[in-house]
RNA sequence: GGCGGAGUAGCUCAGUUGGUUAGAGCAGCGGAAUCAUAAUCCGCGUGUCGGGGGUUCAAGUCCCUCCUCCGCUACCA
């Protein structure tokens, strides 16, 4: 109600050098629900995601299947667009890296931080990790009883020795140090501060940001011999989405220069030395929270193709459902945290809490006020000691949420809102208004209102992480639609007695096992 | 090797500045109810709070030490 600032926000962009899985759907739906939080309490918000389709791995992907990288790209990006749209994404763009737009937005940035005086051409040798990208002294590599030798990361590397540009890093130590004092929420979680900050305090080296050694890429400006380091582009993603280089248009000044970009924790270093640095380097606004999310694991192992256990986004949506899923993964694992993955827990997970503790309440009470109260939502009488705890704590809800959901505690907010509907559940248990029926039918009214109450501010709080579901939730309110964003929760937006209410329909199904029995 | 994090009920985890019989959710067992999507509600845990030692009237909560796991980082044959 009182801050409504522009929000950017972010996914990584995916490398499409083969299908999606289960960790960009993940990153996907959980910046989705930032997004869409931050929409329902009236901020301007600008989200996008894409694809990184530049570098090496692809070309070398392309190759394998005789294609070339252009292609390969071109097959396997819409695929990620898909699964946006299959995920019920918010997204307001997606960026390939691969789009005109995006080659004019690189090079400026790199004519930027040229023209500050950080870039200059020397030469590279060294061992090289075509998978990693990356170039390592002779130390951190071993030569195996296979004759190869191999990087660190237990990829294979070769000499390499090639003219390489490379951006002055070495001057951004101290610069960077002053962020991360400056900007104590710059990252997060937090346990990643000290990593990040000691890995830049024991030095930073010059980057090399250039390649020669192959050709798909976004040209160096002024050396066609050259293309730029792939996350050299891929970064600039972010800014590419708001039109840069054109800083002075409306979408660059709104949503630039309090960015939050949601990462794997995999790529943090990327984004909290890398890319501010090469921000300051070309005199752009600093973002203002990058946080990295954990990893998912298939009942504890990590999924890798070799071993089989690579969940396909696609099948468990079409298995559990969209909204199940979204539900899954954003109420179950800690964001932040890594998390597992398991058939039981996802049925246990949805039935629960969906199916049994909100959908058996909407279905139950408003089932009784379509029977019993002229299709209609009675007028309450006097609230009682109880019935007032319960809106209290129904009306406390936003307040949470939204301080949770600024520290992208997606887990914590979703256990804010089914608290509420656990203490619904005792609550109508409690009262027993099918009693009261016989007894009291002004009292039973007090309390099928509240009942309704509590479902509706539950429904428009949900809509971000199970957006399609929330608004079926809605609709047996035939609430309004200018009637569900986040100014309508609180005593304010109280239901209407008189609202017509049918018999429900049920919004959240049961998972049921599959057996010989049942599929028969 | 260094730095950091973690080790609490079958599972996932909470446990403020040390203080009554260590908690929640899920799973399990028993009961109630019948408005409801066989859903809901109530009751039920002999947990060495990783091991050992110490400080204290009092420690899961502080100190020391050891073990295990994870992350980052360094290095040596």
């Amino acid at each position: 109600m009182t801050d409504k600032s522009p929000f950017f926000i972010s996914t990584a962009i995916s490398y499409p050098n083969g299908a999606p899985h289960i960790g960009h759907a993940y990153e996907m739906m959980a910046t989705d629900s930032m997004a869409r939080f931050k929409r329902l309490d009236g901020h301007p918000v600008f989200f996008i995601t894409g694809t990184d389709e530049h570098g090496q791995k692809m070309q070398q992907t392309a190759e394998k299947f005789g294609m070339t990288a252009a292609q390969l790209a071109d097959q396997n990006a819409p695929v990620f667009e898909k699964m946006a749209k299959v995920l019920n994404l918010s997204n307001d763009d997606f960026i390939r890296t691969t789009q005109p737009r995006h080659y004019e937005a690189s090079k400026a940035i790199w004519k930027a931080m040229e023209a500050n005086g950080d870039i200059y051409l020397d030469s590279y040798a060294g061992w090289y990790s075509v998978r990693d990208e990356a170039y390592y002294a002779e130390s951190e590599t071993e030569v195996r009883e296979d004759g190869v030798r191999y990087g660190p990361q237990g990829s294979p590397v070769e000499w390499t020795e090639e003219e390489s540009y490379f951006f002055r890093l070495s001057a951004y130590e101290d610069k960077l140090l002053a962020l991360y004092e400056a900007q104590p929420d710059f990252m997060g979680p937090s346990e990643r501060r000290n990593e990040v900050i000691s890995f830049v305090k024991g030095g930073l080296r010059d980057l090399s940001i250039s390649r020669t050694t192959f050709d798909w890429g976004i040209p160096v400006p002024g050396n066609d011999k050259h293309v730029m380091y792939v996350w050299v582009d891929a970064l600039t993603n972010y800014i590419t989405a708001l039109g840069y280089p054109n800083i002075d248009a409306d979408k660059f000044k709104t949503f630039w220069g309090n960015a939050t970009h949601i990462i794997g924790k995999d790529i943090i270093r990327f984004h909290t030395v890398y890319w501010p640095a090469f921000l300051m380097s070309a005199g752009l606004d600093i973002p203002g929270r990058v946080f990295a999310h954990g990893f998912l694991f298939n009942r504890g192992e990590k999924m890798s193709k070799s071993v089989g256990n690579v969940i396909d986004p696609f099948g468990l949506i079409e298995e559990y459902g969209l909204d199940q899923t979204r539900f899954f993964f954003l109420r179950e694992v800690p964001f932040g945290q890594d998390g597992n993955y398991s058939h039981e827990a996802i049925v246990n997970r949805t039935n629960a809490d969906l199916a049994n503790d909100l959908g058996n309440l909407a279905s139950r009470s408003l089932s009784m006020i379509a029977k019993n109260c002229d299709k209609a939502l009675p007028e309450p009488g006097a609230f009682s000691t109880e019935d007032q705890a319960m809106l209290d704590q129904t009306d406390a809800m936003l307040e949470k949420c939204r301080e949770f959901m600024d520290k992208q505690l997606i887990h914590k907010a979703l256990e804010t809102i089914w608290d509420v509907v656990g203490e619904a559940n005792r609550y109508f248990a409690s009262q027993e208004p099918w009693a009261l029926r016989k007894t009291d039918p002004a009292r039973m009214n007090t309390v099928l209102y509240v009942t309704a109450e509590i479902i509706r501010q539950v429904g428009i709080l949900a809509q971000p992480y199970i957006p399609e579901s929330a608004e079926k939730l809605l609709d047996l309110f035939a609430l309004p639609s200018d009637k569900r964003d986040f100014a309508s929760l609180g005593p304010v937006g109280r239901l209407a007695a008189g609202t017509p209410i049918d018999k429900p329909s049920p919004v959240f199904p049961r998972y049921v096992e599959k057996t010989e029995e049942n599929e028969a």
